[in-house]
DNA sequence: GCCTAGGTCCCGTGT
DNA sequence: ACACGGGGCCTAGGC
């Protein structure tokens, strides 16, 4: 690891290491006390103050506030940097083109900069998604209703958008399925009313609609019963027990 | 500003700065060689690689990889910090109460880790949101339609939700409007749906329900005009242009 | 480019 | 605590 550090750098200083290490795709972080403006979809403005700005290789830059998750000011990767020095102020402009947005921050004082590539090759695996409901219950239909048998995946009902599952039950009725990982509402019973009444135009029989969710709010219990549609309580986590337990294919094998 | 720098630390040292920093409260910023563990609403591990950590005075953290806009894992602010040596490794925990979530970060090596409190009381100001479309309408109704009165803002609309505002046009009838900054769709037509099936349980005359927002989509449309609701185009930039033409009161004094 | 859908979304506000 | 609405949301996938 070649990190290059400065403490207490003059700004005029900070400028030139800065513009080799962009010229470079370097990583940069910088400590200081800047001031910061927006423009673009919206716009704001930041008086003085001391952050940490971070610089990342891929052309993405965040301005974070000693306090709060988020970063006060922002440009998400592929924007362009432009660098200056004057009037003792060390200026970065970061430039977005589409849509176009201007970030421009002031530094006054440069307390540290830190410069260097990292080198990142881990690999990152997230679990307990809906992904994961979803690969349980392709494994075993019936933690949604005994009977239920899976026809297809993500369901493509055209206008209507696409459907988590499409199924039969033991009836055999059509049946329409719609997760989600988290409480579902009045958008969610919407979304499987239009798969519903696409399936039903294009299935000759019955068609129900099953919403597969840990719970319902209450505005979406209204438009369920109104529509005549279904629920069913499951949670990631009961999903998560049952794929456990189960010897299976890896998520990469069931995506083919 | 007094902020300690240290450049290749050994873990155990790492450890008892970090320890020093987080009882005192400061910001730390580490760059090292890490992997990070996560269990909570989603779970998800990231294996080895070279990566900055921020913590913040509020209790967040966060761990960015070298590229992206987002953090790769996080914690929001007030969570709870405790740090470990052991084995060579600089171990951070950092654990929030509701939900509970645990996030776990072990350091290989640590390359940099700057600490202190970082004093930023800067003003921070937005512009060209949603509320300066509510302003520039307040102002000059006529915005959305000529004779258009304004009556209320935000009114209180019972179960169906505030409605950003209510009026009435030029042939006396109820309108109530909805304002989106960004182009509208199915859930901002349902939104207003809902404002104005309430405001006819209310008043006692013919209820009319606009929503304006830069465009309209498809599926919006159609929705529209089956519940025969209606639109109209006006953009967050057209609104900025007509305030900039008026002398006005402040914003917060409008809030009043 | 637009549109759809999801997120450990986060965040404020109100009940 | 839950619910709702907003965000410069961001990101990924499809067309």
């Amino acid at each position: 690891m070649g990190l290059r550090i400065f403490k207490g750098l003059e700004t005029d200083n900070a400028y030139l290491e800065l513009k080799t290490s962009l010229a470079n795709n370097e990583s940069v972080i910088i400590v200081g006390d800047c001031e910061v403006e927006y423009y673009g979809r919206a716009s704001s403005t930041l008086t003085r103050g001391e952050r940490v700005v971070m610089i990342k290789q891929d052309g993405s830059i965040l301005v974070h506030r000693p306090e709060g998750y988020e970063p006060v000011n922002w440009q998400p990767p592929g924007c362009l940097f432009k660098v200056d020095s004057l009037n003792g102020l060390l200026k970065i402009v970061a430039t977005r083109l589409s849509p176009h947005e201007v970030l421009t921050i002031s530094f006054h004082k440069v307390y540290v900069m830190v410069c260097g590539r990292l080198y990142d090759k881990g690999i990152f695996s997230m679990h307990a998604s809906e992904d994961e409901m979803k690969e349980a219950i392709r494994l075993n239909p019936s933690l949604i209703e005994e009977g239920l048998r899976i026809l297809t995946s993500e369901k493509d009902l055209g206008e209507a958008g696409y459907a988590d599952f499409v199924g039969e039950d033991s009836k055999g009725n059509f049946v329409v399925i719609e997760i989600k990982r988290e409480v579902a509402g009045e958008e969610e019973v919407l979304q499987l009313a239009r798969y519903v009444n696409e399936a039903k135009q294009r299935v000759n029989r019955p068609v129900r609609g099953v919403l597969v969710a840990p719970s319902l709010r209450r505005r979406g219990q209204v438009l369920l019963e109104q529509l005549k549609l279904e629920f069913k309580a499951l949670t990631p986590e009961s999903c998560k027990r049952f794929l456990k337990k189960v010897p299976r294919l890896s998520l990469l094998e069931f995506m083919e």
